[in-house]
RNA sequence: GCGCCAGUAGCUCAAUUGGAUAGAGCAACGGCCUUCUAAGCCGUAGGCUGAGGGUUCGAUUCCCCCCUGGCGCGCCA
């Protein structure tokens, strides 16, 4: 489940201060947080603490006098530790014995797929919404990155211990769906009157005429001609529910799944935007002025007040969002977070005056917001406009690049960062390209399993192997660095950085690469062909594990 | 003008709640396939972390101020 040597030196860190506090040679109220490091050069040890250094301040005292007390109090140092050292200006340092690292796999064995997941979540309900994109049209590769972050991310909360449900909210209400009805009803009257205008601000994709060509297959030519309130009404359905299909037929095709499908138009049918604007104005949050209703989200941190009711009388998109995220919280969540590209940063603010003048906890809403990606083909880049027609789908990218590289390079990089997605690096099969790069071992360690299995190894007892015989350098590093994976999903999963995921997995099968060159798994010393066995078997399940969180297959040959 | 994000090797990016000597891949150059998959490995070279101040034992990381790029700043969504 975690990480076995970090929380053991926790303990023993946290037992040694204890025992230090009571007999007075440490003069602190409380033990303190411990932090733990993995030091970049491995003269400084396997792991090491800046405790000391932390705390001569409160403590008034010398750092290297700190760390040789807590030192001095350390328990039975020996039976985890080859030895500890104290450093200038006061680290300490751990060196772990090697038995100590091994067990790492026997542990990697006994839990399989469960290796990386604890319950650091105990079952907190958490709502995780993301793409959320109107339905005029399929998803773009601009949805796509946030779709893979919101998945991977859901993923690894899940994994974590918390109870993840992944909702998606259609803005199937408003302007933009009228547009979307005119668009393809023009389109339809093309087929009749080729003459007929399309409208300026209309959707120009190709999807819109194949709408079109549906509405004439399913209804004939009935509505030719016609321009009344009542057939502009049915493109709006059909064309929403159409361009939704398009969208569930998106995602599905890339492997994200959805637990809830929020309507925009049943918040106001069921009069749940009433009741929040209600709800703000009994709090003395809202005013009206120039015959608009307002929301005083400038006395909650936003920069101005926004229109929550325009003077004509219809309701902004900003009103179903408040009403969506007391939903949210009626729910019984114990906290939401909102994913949107870096478009809608300015968004953050105003919700969060929301979340203040519903009377909910500050960090009830957590926002996270990805930089936006753009999309280079020789060496040009590609100007997304959905309107324009010159969008490049999710779909497309998908077939182009295939599933496995899509998502890994939406994952790569920070959210923080700008992602320029090259299309040409990422159609390459080779060593340019990092997804191959790990499905390559994950394919090697699979043909060594065969191999082994086909020479008549009995891998039934890998658990039993005599892992002391495991002494190459490479050996140990393999195994320190498959001791971290449980952190490493923590750390995505609670600072929700998924990209620490790709990055994880790019180092581990590098370290095993090296280490397939340099030595042979099957050999004629059995034992020694058993513990490496056991080595390799171990971490193709973490590879696998971790490509799982991806969302990515790992393939058993290539 | 105001706000958010970024600026690290030629290019694309990492860097463990502030840690010790800032790391990978690509591109360049030189090596390794009668042996479990060469979609691989080993080696060489590459840096004033955009500039300047500050905080402290210690700053790529935090604060201030500039510069550059992206994105916002609507009774659109």
């Amino acid at each position: 489940m975690e990480n076995l040597i970090e929380s053991k030196i926790r303990e023993k860190l946290v037992a040694a201060i204890e025992k230090a506090i009571e007999d007075g040679s440490l003069k602190l109220e409380s033990i303190p947080d411990i932090y733990l490091e993995i030091p970049n050069n491995p003269e400084n040890g396997d792991y090491a603490t800046s405790l000391s250094l932390k705390l001569a301040k409160t403590l008034r005292m010398p750092p290297m006098k700190i760390a040789g007390i807590i030192v001095e109090h350390l328990e039975e140092p020996n039976s985890l530790f080859d030895k500890i050292v104290m450093a200038p200006p006061g680290f300490i340092n751990f060196f772990l014995r090697e038995r100590a690292v091994s067990a790492v796999i026997k542990q990697v064995l006994a839990e399989g797929d469960r290796y990386g997941s604890s319950m650091q979540g105990s079952g907190k309900k958490v709502n995780v919404e993301f793409v959320s994109s109107n339905p005029t049209g399929p998803l773009t590769i601009g949805h796509g990155r946030q779709a893979t972050i919101g998945d991977v991310l859901s993923n690894a909360l899940s994994f974590c211990g918390y109870e993840v449900t992944r909702e998606y909210y259609y803005n199937d209400a408003g302007k933009q769906m009228n547009m979307l009805a005119q668009s393809v009803h023009a389109r339809y009257q093309q087929l009749y009157d080729s003459a007929y205008p399309f409208p300026d601000e209309g959707y120009k994709g190709d999807y819109i005429r194949d709408a079109a060509v549906d509405v004439r297959e399913q209804e004939g030519d009935k509505f030719a001609g016609k321009n009344d309130p009542e057939t502009l009404d049915f493109f709006r359905r059909f064309a929403v529910r159409e361009m939704i299909a398009l969208i569930d037929r998106d995602l599905k095709n890339y492997g994200v799944r959805f637990d809830v499908w929020s309507l925009e138009s049943s918040l106001y049918s069921e009069g749940k935007v009433e009741q929040a604007i209600e709800l703000l104005r009994k709090h003395g949050h809202i005013y009206e002025k120039d015959g608009a209703v307002w929301f005083r989200s400038s006395a909650l941190g936003d920069e101005k007040d926004r229109v929550i009711v325009r003077s004509n009388g219809e309701k902004t998109y900003f009103a179903g969002d408040i009403a969506y995220h007391m939903n949210k919280h009626e729910r019984g969540f114990d906290w939401a977070i909102d994913i949107w590209g870096a478009d809608h940063h300015g968004y953050v603010p105003r919700m969060k005056a929301v979340i203040k003048a519903l009377g909910y906890p500050d960090d009830f809403l957590e926002c996270i917001v990805h930089q936006m990606v753009s999309f280079m083909r020789d060496g040009q880049e590609i100007k997304m406009s959905t309107r324009q027609g010159q969008f490049v789908t999710l779909d497309e990218l998908v077939r182009e690049v295939g599933l496995a590289v899509t998502r890994f390079f939406f994952l790569m990089r920070s959210a923080d960062s700008h992602l320029v997605f090259d299309l040409d690096l990422a159609k390459k099969e080779s060593n340019e390209n990092p997804v191959y790069y790990i499905q390559y071992a994950h394919a090697r360690i699979s043909s060594i399993v065969k191999h082994a299995s086909e020479k008549g190894i009995d891998l039934g007892n890998l658990a039993g192997a005599d892992l002391s015989l495991l002494t190459e350098p490479e050996e140990i590093d393999l195994m320190k660095y498959l001791s971290r994976f449980p952190s490493v999903v923590e750390a995505a999963a609670e600072k929700r950085e998924v990209h620490r995921i790709p990055n994880f997995i790019l180092e581990a099968v590098g370290l095993f690469h090296a280490y397939y060159n340099k030595s042979r798994v099957v050999s004629e010393d059995e034992p020694l062909t058993l513990a490496r066995l056991a080595l390799v078997e171990a971490l193709r399940l973490v590879v696998r594990n971790a490509l799982g969180l991806l969302g990515i297959e790992a393939p058993e040959r290539m």
